[in-house]
DNA sequence: TCTTTTTGTCCGCGATGCGGATAAAATCTG
DNA sequence: CAGATTTTATCCGCATCGCGGACAAAAAGA
């Protein structure tokens, strides 16, 4: 158990200044005394350090007219130049990787378009360390000037082994991907449940940026569920992220179904791929293009194919109703691509959750829907090793396990 | 939000020695030392506070033999006597009042075979203030020895505010049970959802004393589910307890179930009733007795009887399947009274859960049943009390929980 | 130029945790 | 039986931290 002492307390307080300048943009000390409810004094000291270690910096002088009288406050900013991490996104069909700076914005980033869905966790970790070595020399920048590497996959991923448990992506149980890549790019490798990397995103950057309790359910090729309890990522009793997709959607009586058989898009795929086949047998069954077929035939008037999204849509309201009935969150967040956006698939999912919601459960959650894209993707990546580099202390008062040593120190003075 | 600062690393200091003191009973200071990993002179400094304040008592030297050399280690322990707390158990067919010492041992108990299902909240409040001003009388304590009263009950609670959001037990909505009866007898009153008092109290003191990651679901009357994680109750985004009871078991093609229509004991003794009246319709449905009918048909090889339980098992395994994917707990706790003990629930429960989990998840939890008592649910409504007597300062310290109306001024300046 | 106002920094205080020296209290040894 | 040994608890001095108040800095207004 880590306990309490005056340089966990600096800690506690230095990422509150942190975490304060990076929500609020520029910022100054005043501002930041005011919002971390620290003295003056303290966030003088902290700031110094910071500015010390180049962690922040202060914006150019002048930039910016107070328009009032007295000494000028000085406005502070992350300094994008104090680190650079890298972000990588597995999808069966695609690895997204992106550098970022210190700020989370993205520098470079690179799709290599690959069907990892049948390689070994060998060969995808060599496409994955061939694509951040390349990514990193395109943004002129050399794989020591790296400070962390988060790689997002679907599955069940146990963050602080570094261990994917189980993946639709590979064929291999208990891959311990963090450790192969650290070892292979001598650069600390971290992974995490994609869906995670969507719900820190949408909390760094998102319309949730002040929510600190919100569930986010992502729909792609498979089912994720990522929960921000109390500002942080919650992640199961060992670190497990819930995987929806193993959710079961019917009663024992009524036979058994994964929701992921029965709400993902792979599994839309499958039904409507036969649907479709009957009229266009020409047309392969590429992924991107099929889920593009079928919405538009839904929004041509195609009833079957507007069932089919329905079903689908229903199948994941039944799930997300029991969300909202255990966890009451404010709001939920429907993440994904092409399908997650479609009215089609929508509608019947909120009219679903509206009708078996208890009464007292009706208006505490809104739902939303969030077009993701690669960018929002890599910044989440990003945004999970930029966590730990702006030094958060979370967990290290309670009767924590262990804290693993993934975060380097980024500038020791 | 709370800053670091030297009296909140004190008080997470002096928790975490309260809390060694609790756990492992009497205790000397050097295994204090060891067991919070402070310093010994740290953990002398505040034992010696503790002394001062009476929260701690050496106990009587020469009560234990080293049968080592040097110096005795002076054991320490809590001081019965430093507070008195009552503990409230609201059923819908009784009322239990407990009052304990600091230790949580139970001093005097006191049932109340009331059926309050159908009384107003007032009513229900006057039945409990009169109990509680007995139990204590009956202690031989005055009103005023009391530091807090928790008050368990069924349904959806919100602790922070006090209000009973939904309960079975209660016909009106948002009912502010905790200000009413801090109100009426002058005392530090709170009110959680009874769940959460189980789950409490088999951390503190069933078999997952050294867990800090399980879930709890009770079934009673109706049914609730408690969630420890990383060592704290899981309470929601609002703080509201998830409500077990009104999740969903049917997909929607299939019409709508909730859980607690088919699962709770409520509704194993609807189904059950029919079952009865046909042979014995001189049997009034009264609630003790008509489960203890039930489970002893069962036994006595009713089919019938039997399957009612078997179906309820099934439909709560499907339930419990679908948690244990979510949170991948290492041990699940099955508490209650007749029914969630009798094997013709559980058996059909834990094949159901085995029959629907992954493979990946097959052997993650251990499923494990606990019959519930009076005293029981007592000590877990001390034990809430106690929880903050012994200055537990959590929260305190996390991303703060209001974001103060400063934000928007941010941007004009 | 001088005043006013706002921002940021410096100094001293009190509290905290910690390491090392020291006292306390028992057993072991000769 | 007295001194050595061992283990436990406390005392002292130091470093760090956050904070309040005094003070310096830097601009606009009079």
């Amino acid at each position: 158990m880590k306990t309490a002492d005056p340089e966990l307390m600096r800690a506690i307080n230095r990422f509150h200044v942190m975490d304060a300048i990076r929500r609020f943009g520029p910022v100054s000390r005043v501002e930041i005394s005011q919002l971390t409810e620290l003295s003056a004094t303290t966030v003088s000291a902290i700031t110094a350090a910071l500015l010390d270690d180049r962690l922040i910096i202060p914006l150019q002088v002048g930039a910016v007219r107070d328009a009032g009288r007295g000494r000028p406050r000085v406005m502070l900013k992350l300094n994008p130049g104090a680190a650079h991490v890298v972000g990588v996104k597995l999808a069966p069909d695609q690895i997204s990787v992106g550098v970022t700076n210190f700020c989370a914005d993205v520098l470079r980033s690179l799709a290599l378009p690959v069907r990892i869905d049948r390689q070994t966790a060998s060969v995808i970790a060599d496409l994955v360390e061939d694509g951040v070595r390349r990514c990193v020399s395109d943004a002129g920048l050399d794989i020591a000037d790296i400070s962390g590497v988060c790689v997002g996959l679907p599955g069940v991923v146990e963050r602080a082994a570094g261990v994917c448990r189980q993946s639709p992506i590979l064929q291999e149980r208990d891959v311990p991907f963090g450790d192969d890549l650290t070892h292979r790019l001598g650069v600390p490798a971290s992974i995490d449940s994609d869906v995670n990397l969507v719900t820190l995103a949408e909390h760094w950057f998102g319309q949730t940026r002040d929510l600190n309790d919100f569930l986010v359910v992502n729909v792609e090729r498979s089912l994720g569920l990522g929960i921000l309890h109390n500002g942080e990522l919650f992640r199961g009793a060992n670190g497990l992220s819930p995987d929806l997709g193993d959710l079961m959607v019917r009663p024992p009586g009524g036979g058994d179904a994964r929701l992921a058989d029965v709400a993902s898009e792979a599994s839309v795929l499958i039904e409507a791929e036969a649907l479709m086949r009957d009229r266009e047998p020409d047309s392969a069954p590429q992924t991107g293009r099929a889920m593009t077929l079928l919405l538009q035939r839904a929004a041509g008037g195609d009833k079957r194919c507007a069932r089919v999204l329905a079903a689908a849509g229903e199948a994941l309201g039944f799930a997300v109703a029991n969300l909202i009935t255990l966890f009451a969150p404010p709001k939920v967040i429907i993440s994904g691509r092409a399908m997650a956006t479609s009215e089609y698939f929508i509608e019947p999912l909120r009219k679903t959750v509206a009708h078996l919601l208890p009464p007292s459960l009706a208006d505490v959650s809104d739902i939303i829907v969030r077009e993701w894209s690669d960018g929002n993707w890599l910044q989440g990546a990003a945004a999970m090793t930029l966590r730990d580099l702006y030094g958060a202390p979370w967990g290290t008062t309670g009767p924590a396990p262990i804290r693993e040593a993934l975060a380097p120190q980024i500038g020791e003075s």
